[in-house]
DNA sequence: GAGTTGGCACCTAGGTGGCAAAAT
DNA sequence: ATTTTGCCACCTAGGTGCCAACTC
């Protein structure tokens, strides 16, 4: 389980399968190393129980100086080595379990610090939007040395580290002060993590993650995110709050006046913008957030297409624009009796591979041929995928039903039928033209020349005659052309496929 | 806000704004008629502090015979009508708030039971998976009395009704006992709600919903999921758990001896299946569950094609098939400039609409033609959209790109030129053949004709000359038609688009 | 001109019933 | 013969940065 995310979780497995009130041992890795190293992925606070963090301003204005919140970073290195070690030890006294006094200082580490430290050496900025845009990073923090028995609140706010308003420089790259904050008087706001409140035992046993907060600049902001300016920046704060059971503190707007501890990590401090300023920023972001992955850089990890035309020798004659272009792929039949033979001039190496593609380019024409086995065995179905591509993948590009298409046999069989009868494929569902009599909208069997260039690509394929049916599959240049790569990639990784044995007329070229 | 389903919400916002113990009056409705109308959208009970309903059997085995949980379903006449509207007004009492004794009985309505009951008379059937499975309905209940400023559990089980196994006989559509169950001794889970604990006051102020749990086969699950037997009927509880500070209940994994209200409700009584039984069944899930929506009938909403061709009156030569067809539509221009004429002789209505669809219907070559207009008024990219559709819809025909086409400025736009020189539309990514010199892979200036029917075409579309650019869009026969009849329904929505003013070579037709 | 906003293509994440193979 | 399982197409729901238009 990830974090805290889901409360059933927590409650109906994790909570219940653990023991009440006895001390989890937590990975505890590197920490017993200077808690400032950088090279580590952890920052670790200790929170002083006299209070080591100024009190939240209510509805106060913002500080006027930097690291006006007390919990400095300095304070970082206060506990390490040593008593460390005693800590990780100290894990295996018997915890008091009537006495709610926790027995050394609670501390809080920054899960993911090493990539807050990547950002923050760039200059980390946070988008905020009317709607709420969450962080990237998310704050994300392990807590030790709360008393397993207690109960507490965590919850997170985001503190303005100065009163200054701030510019992007783009020659420079640098961020400038540009003038002083207007003192809106907006009362921060608390963010509760959902999982409040909970054992100490409970929160100590995973990642605390707040990777559901949202920032917003809008003033008027009506679904509980945190409000900020933008162009100002300002460092996250993660409290612990000791639940008072007389206090109903399921409401808390604010810190309450004792049994808190707060702790703020430097790398996580950042400028709010509306649109990134810093592209390495921005880049960084693309980089890391998975939600980005569109926007990611192809050139690592290209499309499949690519892979393909690296791992295979025929490269030659492909090309992705608007030239005539025959890709002709080759992998290892499990059944001799398929014989299938090079279908077309264009191809130079030898040709086994279970299909073909083949553009008829006229420059515009944007039509292609698509030559695919049907796969007749069973194990095809059910052999393990081992495609990196989520099948998702394939929604995208509106050619998913060309791997609906299912084992069969020879000719009575019912799906071949019906997909030359151009009725749907058994995994074919369009709730759109459903009810119509129409056909195989994605796989059509192939009656006749297409196009000018057809009967000079068809004559190769139907002097093949036998032992495949040969579909067609039209699409737009670029994009299903992926797609059919992908294909080609599926196709590879079924190596028991097998072509079909189903007629072919060589003269009407059509499947009978 | 949707039921209590983001904890993060209920601390952050609502709970902030609301003024803590205070009663907050709630939608009542149709309450005060009697509990048991089975017109009525809600079922009513009450619990009483006296324990209505049995203990949880720790451990224990099936109940032997139906009803043993001692929450009958006819308790729900206990309390209707006059105490009802008692309880309305008694909401502005003002509630002692240092004295937790609720006013009156706790009281727990089922939301949704008008749906519960429709499953019912059909004969409720829940899936369950090795991996867990909603339940649809999902148990969704109001509760009202509790005392504003106490703190509740809530919590949910799913309680044998009988220790029978039963069989689907479908030719009687009919379940029929098939035996008596092997007593497994699986002690029961408990689903805390995750919003748990919280005060009564929050839980009253909203609808609580249990539709994140799961159900499960797997007697070994170990994420928490509440394990049933399939082909068992069962029926869901709820537990109203008065929250005791003294004790930690974050991990209880059975009801505590004291302080429990359960409810359950007769029509939520269902059978346990692998795979659906009864068809009927399965019509209606699919008819109501959100998530099933792919397998609804097409019927009732049928893709925009249909619509579109039953809104116009020039439906005749439109067909789904392979057949040969044109569609000429037409709309209301907002600039007189735009002349645009009746590109195709098959077209028989009068022809003002921006944009035309016309098939070069070979048989089998599918490659169609669309003239679309570029929109250049900002306006259409800022109207708001009417339609029904979802942007996603278009995702996955794969042809978004198609409205990503911008606002274009005369020729020397940017966006434009790219276009026609066969670069990236400016909205559109992809990242498997980012980088390459390739041309926009959707959208294609028409360069020449694209095959023996393009000729006979092209020369309505040239002599029309000046004020529109036009851009070919190849797709296959089906499922890519529909998609064009969706720009249609765009473009329908953009009274206010124009026809793009940018030359047109009258002979090359070529887009300069 | 600088900063903000809204639309959107492209993702992640995950819920649904259909289907056919597998298990019982 | 019945029940279960795994895969899949098709959805819902929502997070991301890009872009053009808007605002100040």
């Amino acid at each position: 389980m990830q974090g805290l995310s889901s409360r059933a979780h927590a409650f109906s497995v994790e909570a219940l399968v653990g023991k009440p009130c006895k001390r989890m041992k937590v990975s505890e890795g590197h920490e017993s190393s200077s808690a400032g190293d950088t090279g580590s992925d952890t920052s670790i606070f200790t929170g002083l129980h006299e209070y080591p963090v100024s009190q939240t301003k209510k509805g106060g204005s913002a500080p006027r100086g930097p690291e006006e919140t007390s919990c400095e970073p300095q304070r970082q290195t206060v506990r390490s080595g040593a008593e460390e070690s005693d800590a990780d030890h100290g894990g295996e006294n018997k915890p008091k379990e009537n006495d709610c006094r926790p027995d050394r200082e609670v501390r809080v580490e920054l899960q993911g610090s090493e990539l807050w430290k990547r950002f923050y050496e760039i200059g980390t900025e946070m988008i905020i939007t009317k709607a709420g845009r969450r962080m990237f990073p998310s704050v994300r923090v392990k807590v030790r040395n709360l008393d397993p028995c207690q109960q507490y609140y965590i919850a997170m706010d985001v503190m303005p580290v100065d009163s200054k308003r701030y510019r992007y420089v783009y020659h420079s790259s640098q961020w400038m002060v540009a003038g002083n904050t207007d003192h809106s008087c907006i009362s921060p706001r608390l963010y509760v993590h959902p999982d409040s409140p909970c054992a100490g035992e409970t929160w100590m046993r995973q990642v605390i993650s707040f990777d559901r907060v949202k920032l917003t600049n809008n003033e008027m902001d009506d679904k509980g995110h945190i409000i900020l300016q933008s162009m100002h920046k300002y460092k996250p704060r993660v409290h612990i709050i000791q639940h008072d059971p007389r206090m109903d503190l399921s409401q808390i707007q604010s810190l309450p006046a004792e049994g808190v501890h707060s702790f703020s990590f430097p790398e996580t401090e950042f400028t709010t913008v509306t649109a990134y300023q810093n592209q390495q920023i921005t880049k960084l972001k693309i980089d890391r957030n998975p939600f980005a992955k569109g926007f990611r850089d192809p050139g690592r990890n290209r499309g499949v297409l690519d892979g393909l035309l690296e791992s295979y020798p025929w490269r030659g004659p492909l090309s992705l624009d608007f030239k005539p272009f025959t890709i002709q792929l080759q992998g290892s039949l499990g059944s001799p009796t398929s014989g299938v033979k090079s279908l077309l001039p264009l191809s130079s190496s030898s040709s086994l591979h279970p299909f073909s593609v083949s553009a008829l380019s006229c420059q515009d024409a944007a039509l292609h041929t698509l030559t695919l086995p049907l796969y007749g065995k069973t194990s095809v179905a059910s052999s393990p995928s081992t495609s990196p591509l989520p099948s998702r993948a394939f929604s995208s590009l509106g050619v998913d039903r060309l791997r609906g298409l299912p084992p069969l046999a020879p000719i009575t069989d019912l799906p071949l039928l019906s997909a030359l009868q151009g009725k749907k494929p058994p995994h074919y569902r369009d709730p759109c033209l459903h009810g119509s009599a129409g056909s195989s909208p994605c796989l059509i069997p192939l009656h006749s020349p297409l196009g000018p260039q057809g009967p000079s690509l068809l004559p190769h394929l139907s002097d093949t005659a036998g032992p495949y049916c040969l579909y067609r599959y039209s699409f737009p240049l670029n994009p299903q052309l992926t797609a059919i790569s992908r294909h080609a990639k599926l196709a590879e990784d079924t190596t028991d496929c097998l072509l079909r044995q189903s007629p072919w007329h060589p003269t009407t070229n059509h499947c009978l």
